[in-house]
RNA sequence: GUCUCCUUCGUCUAGUGGUUAGGACACCGGGUUUUCAUCCCGGCAACAGGGGUUCGACUCCCCUAGGAGAUACCA
């Protein structure tokens, strides 16, 4: 059997959606599964729509990602260009080819009498009216030099079938498949012309694409018959769709692969998730690494219907991952994060590694994506310390004296610590507790709120250790300057 | 309107004629506990409806309904 090569083939349009990756996740994912090639093809053929900046984001994304391709308009490959802008001479002899063979027409029909015929009989498609043109009216035609697009013949009176690798056969009347256009006025080709073109020239022999794409596959296989080409097998995967149906939109939330990339979501945690949209293994196993996920993909068990996007169950996938890692990983990956919140020098990163380092495994199973990591660590640093929930310093049943007695007596305790280490920190204020007949959670939230600044905090004795001595005597001095001043009640 | 595709818990899914219809997220309850989170235990919850075929249908066929896509000189 020939060497499998797939391809994704995005129209630089917009940023990469979620639906895109995934749709490349698998192409990707069969091609490496069959040891074949993955290949990158822009298909900007339409130049009114091309948006600034989407093709980086595009590759950045899928590289951020691990979806690696093997031939691409950036590194080139044995069938360039990838770009098809820049290959519009070649559409452009394959249409002819085809008006000479006989099989496509030129069409003189202007947008105008389109428009018209459509409010006329509804969305019907084209009524064929150029196919049946005179030779002496095509000439005149011609002559004058009119614009005119190409359209393919379809042949009448018969039916066109196709084996979907997921959904099996597909059969079309092709009474129900319009004349459609392959080349337009401007010179540059449909998507179904190029992409005919370009797949069968660039030896593509698995199409994955998303199952919008179904009800046009019955005009490309009629394309490549007329080319006298066979067609590629085609696999049409379930598109993923917004919670209360239809497509997936901004009002639902993040759609961008970039909005992802910027919250701090790890690529190994999305694609786990993005793949299981759709495709699973088995009906336990939940966890997969890239390579495990090149290993077990197989298109037979590709669903058939389409699948909700859930954020939450992203962010479980994302905290079960950051779970994972080690700390020092995870410094790496939240020292950007700690720059944008402004709690370390981008000039020099590293001079709080010591300190963060010991933050980290207090706030690691609290994290959700990266991006959260300021709303966990700011009540570590002292520029941004400030008590936030004040009238949580008293907890309830007790009185603002009873607050300004334990924190009295907890600052003294402390002062006495001769080893400040999470056990011995621990020891000494649950004899606090006892000494001072207060219910321990009574004690440690007012100590919690003192030095963290809020009722929300990792374990206290911990947070103390870290903290250390200084800061926190500091901070319920601080503390008890805010009880004593008639603010709080 | 027409054509095509799809249909198992709220969500992601396992299941390929005989199962107490399994798992995960979410949710609810309980435990651990100084808050939150983690972790552990338990619970709720599904075969869209109707006809067939069959000794027997979630599994096969047909119809209906619902959803999605197409019906562009967009991809």
């Amino acid at each position: 059997m020939d060497r499998v090569r797939t391809r994704f083939a995005p129209s630089p349009t917009g940023f990469l959606h979620i639906g895109g990756m995934r749709t490349a996740l698998f192409s990707f994912l069969f091609a490496r599964n069959n040891n074949g090639d993955f290949i990158l093809r822009i298909e900007d053929t339409d130049r009114s729509r091309i948006v600034e900046g989407a093709l980086d984001d595009i590759m950045d994304s899928l590289r951020w990602a691990g979806i690696i391709w093997d031939e691409g308009p950036d590194i080139g490959g044995p069938y360039s260009p990838y770009m098809q802008s820049e290959r519009k001479t070649i559409y452009q002899e394959h249409a002819q080819q085809l008006v000479e063979s006989g099989k496509a027409y030129r069409c003189y029909c202007t947008p105008e009498r389109l428009k018209q015929l459509r409010t006329e009989h509804g969305r019907q498609g084209y009524d064929r009216y150029c196919r049946n043109l005179s030779d002496d009216e095509k000439q005149s035609r011609d002559e004058a030099r009119d614009t005119h697009v190409i359209r393919l013949k379809i042949p009448l009176n018969d039916e066109t079938a196709f084996r979907d690798e997921i959904r099996g056969e597909i059969v079309t009347k092709n009474e129900d498949i319009d004349d459609f256009v392959l080349l337009k006025s401007d010179g540059f080709p449909t998507y179904h012309l190029a992409n005919v073109v370009d797949d069968h020239l660039m030896q593509i022999n698995y199409v994955i694409r998303g199952d919008e794409w179904i009800s046009s596959t019955p005009k490309h296989v009629l394309l490549y018959n007329a080319f006298e080409w066979t067609h590629p097998k085609f696999a049409h995967v379930p598109v993923i769709l917004a919670k209360e149906g239809g497509k997936l939109s901004k009002r639902h939330g993040a759609t961008m692969v970039r909005e992802f990339i910027n919250r701090g979501y790890l690529s190994d945690a999305f694609i786990n998730f993005i793949a299981l949209l759709g495709w699973s293994l088995d009906d336990k196993s939940e966890f997969f690494e890239m390579h495990e996920l090149i290993k077990h993909f197989d298109l037979n068990k590709v669903n058939k219907a389409s699948s909700v996007f859930s954020y939450e169950k992203l962010d479980w996938f994302n905290g079960m991952y950051i779970r994972k890692k080690s700390i020092e990983q995870l410094y790496e990956l939240i020292l950007p994060y700690l720059i944008k919140g402004g709690f370390i020098a981008k000039e020099d990163p590293d001079q709080d590694k010591d300190y963060i380092l010991e933050i980290i495994p207090l706030i690691q199973e609290r994290l959700k994506y990266l991006g959260d990591i300021e709303n966990h660590v700011w009540f570590f640093f002292d520029k941004h310390f400030e008590v936030r929930q004040t009238d949580a310093l008293i907890p309830k049943k007790l009185s603002k004296n009873d607050a300004v007695r334990i924190l009295e007596e907890t600052a003294r305790a402390i002062e006495g610590l001769k080893v400040f280490s999470e056990e011995d920190i621990e020891n000494c204020l649950r004899g606090l507790v006892e000494s001072i007949g207060f219910k321990a959670g009574q004690v440690f939230m007012t100590i919690r709120v003192a030095i963290t600044g809020s009722s929300v905090s990792p374990g206290l004795f911990e947070t103390i250790r870290v903290l250390g001595k200084n800061r926190v005597q500091s901070r319920i001095n601080h503390a008890l300057s805010l009880l004593k001043s008639e603010q709080t009640s």
